[in-house]
DNA sequence: ATTCGAATGAGACTCAATCTCAAAAAGGGA
DNA sequence: TCCCTTTTTGAGATTGAGTCTCATTCGAAT
């Protein structure tokens, strides 16, 4: 919506030899505002209700985009259905999921974050991604 | 394939109130006696090749059933389908991806699990299952 | 051996995601 | 601004892993 993340993404486009248009625009400034983590429907929903017309297809190609260029990422929580969420200025974190609620709570921890590396190290590679998801319930009081 | 895992899987399904047929043998067979990392159509192929008659909808069903039981672990490496393998007296490990090769490296560090229960009881919740899956690539020499 | 509820199999179905391709739009040049 | 070429879009078809249906078969208790 702002001049700023208008600017990025034109960039980006630029970058991978790709043309503006309003649907790329509306998808990124759909994920970008909010920080919730939905899946494509949701966010396909949310552009035409606020009145763009965009298809499924277009969405799903928009969110590749903004994945490989690290505005957006990806993750799957186990159900099937890939959940969204910015990462612009984003410091990197991983998902707790609540089994009984759904709710999805943030975390990082640096010494996990060190460990990862130190593990993949002792056996010869080096981390490029990973994926890290605690299911949890609530402790009974 | 031995008398001892018959014995377990007959316990098994005595316990959840299943009867004992060859098909379910089988699956438990194909997945118990390899230590690969498969999907389930690998293993319905496997079972049909070894001359059982199984359909998929009953390899499915069978999965559900030992992975509920914990004799086999379902991993999601996140291309889509689903891998199995056995945890028969088997100790919790994680999994390392190399994106170069595809090899799926077991690993296992005590430090780390440990620092899983302690995020998420700072978080007032209790861990029930975790996924980790780290994906590297090799180190260059 | 009989009986009856459970298990199986073939194929229909689901649903997220991808693909197709004609039509529309972007954007560089004149 | 108006072309012109190339990219992008959209509607709907397609894919593919996994699930469901239901008539038939099978297990196992008696």
């Amino acid at each position: 919506m702002n001049d700023s993340t208008i600017q990025i993404l034109k960039e980006i486009l630029r970058k991978e030899g790709l043309r503006y248009t309003k649907q790329r625009q509306a998808v990124w400034d759909e994920i970008q505002n909010s920080q919730e983590h939905r899946d494509a429907e949701d966010i396909y929903m949310a552009i035409r209700n606020n009145g763009v017309n965009v298809s499924r297809a277009t969405v799903y190609r928009t969110i590749d985009i903004l994945v490989k260029n690290r505005m957006v990422r990806k993750m799957d929580v186990g159900d099937g259905r890939n959940r969204y969420e910015p990462r612009l200025d984003d410091a990197h974190h991983d998902h707790m999921i609540c089994i009984e609620t759904g709710k999805i709570i943030e975390f990082y921890n640096e010494e996990l974050e060190d460990l990862q590396e130190k593990i993949v190290e002792e056996n010869g590679y080096m981390l490029v991604r990973h994926i890290h998801q605690l299911f949890v319930k609530p402790l009974k009081k």
